[in-house]
DNA sequence: GTCTATACAGGGATAGAC
DNA sequence: GTCTATCCCTGTATAGAC
């Protein structure tokens, strides 16, 4: 029950059911698919009943993005400490992400497949968008103390998540990844960033 | 009028021009916005006659995805050619696909929203797929020869689209890339494959 | 081959009882 | 707050004239 009440031990408000129940219409089978009365159902509401709790069926896809984003910064966070070398960061917060997306794929697809619903123009900032400030103040760290290139941080930042995405990707559609694949691939992301001599 | 019909100079066909009209409604709203009734203005015709060419929507929108992965591949083979060591091939890759895109940012759009259209069920080989062959050859040669890393082919990939496409992206949305930051993003792709030292 | 007109289904949203 | 029943619109697809 990730991502949607689950920090709490108590059932389920129906309002949450709901928002879990649009979360994995979407993520099983596209927007397209995900009607009012597939959500109602799957929710075990009455269809009538989405419209006590969301104004529409679009500010319920809304809500449930924000959630998500929230979310998954909120407990990559909670498990992340500044402290340690630029690298050590580095690869911290990259195994936190990747954890944190493993640990619910449903809304990881759905914030992918949402970013290229016509709707991402309401809530427009990229799912990662919140761990932009922390990724630039890494890049900025790295630079002044001659650990990461002196690259612009906008082509850093695309050596991080898309790769990583693209992984996770591969996952949900059935590859498994080693444990060697995966820190390979961190070792790949971080001499991607890496002074090259 | 790149990807339909760009290479000849005779008008477009009916049938070019409702494929045009798709990629078009598809790149700028997004699936949801792109009904029969949208397409059939765009392209100057009647609705009905959307159906003397293709079966159904669906049909179509298959269509036009696998015109785009084609011409891309052929694009960018028919400026690509096999010589040279293995960092150059890479380097004329990366570019090469960069510009096919960037020449028809509609094209490159469906593409990406077809992905995470769950019609693409139905064309299920991703965007990428004619070129899977030939970054793995590649690596193939570079990680044979010791240039390039002992990362298994899935991983290296990892680092070759995806920050080219999340770089074209934001190229899209406005962002525009300095040819210091082509070439350093360029560059910082070629390390990431590059067997550290 | 293309158009106009239309049949038919399905989806979002609301009314009103409980 | 939740359910049932229903309205109305929009979208896909077809029929048939030209």
């Amino acid at each position: 029950m990730a991502l949607t009440g689950a920090m709490t031990a108590s059932p389920p408000s129906t309002r949450d059911k709901i928002m879990r129940a649009a979360l994995e219409c979407v993520a099983e089978d596209g927007f397209s698919a995900a009607t009012t009365a597939a959500i109602a159902k799957r929710a075990g509401v009455a269809e009538g009943t989405l419209y006590r709790h969301f104004d529409s069926k679009d500010a319920l896809f809304v809500a449930v993005y924000s959630r998500i984003k929230e979310h998954v910064f909120d407990s990559v966070m909670a498990e992340t400490d500044a402290s340690g070398s630029v690298e050590d960061r580095f690869r911290q917060l990259w195994r936190g992400v990747w954890n944190a997306y493993r640990a619910d794929p449903a809304a990881f697809v759905y914030g992918q497949r949402f970013g290229e619903y016509p709707l991402s123009r309401q809530d427009s900032r990229p799912i990662h968008d919140g761990f932009v400030r922390h990724i630039s103040a890494l890049i900025r760290d790295g630079q002044s103390g001659g650990e990461i290139r002196e690259a612009s941080a906008s082509v850093l930042r695309a050596f991080f998540f898309p790769p990583m995405v693209s992984m996770l990707k591969q996952a949900i559609a059935g590859h498994e990844w080693s444990q060697a694949e995966l820190d390979s691939a961190i070792d790949t992301a971080w001499d991607s960033w890496r002074r090259p001599r």
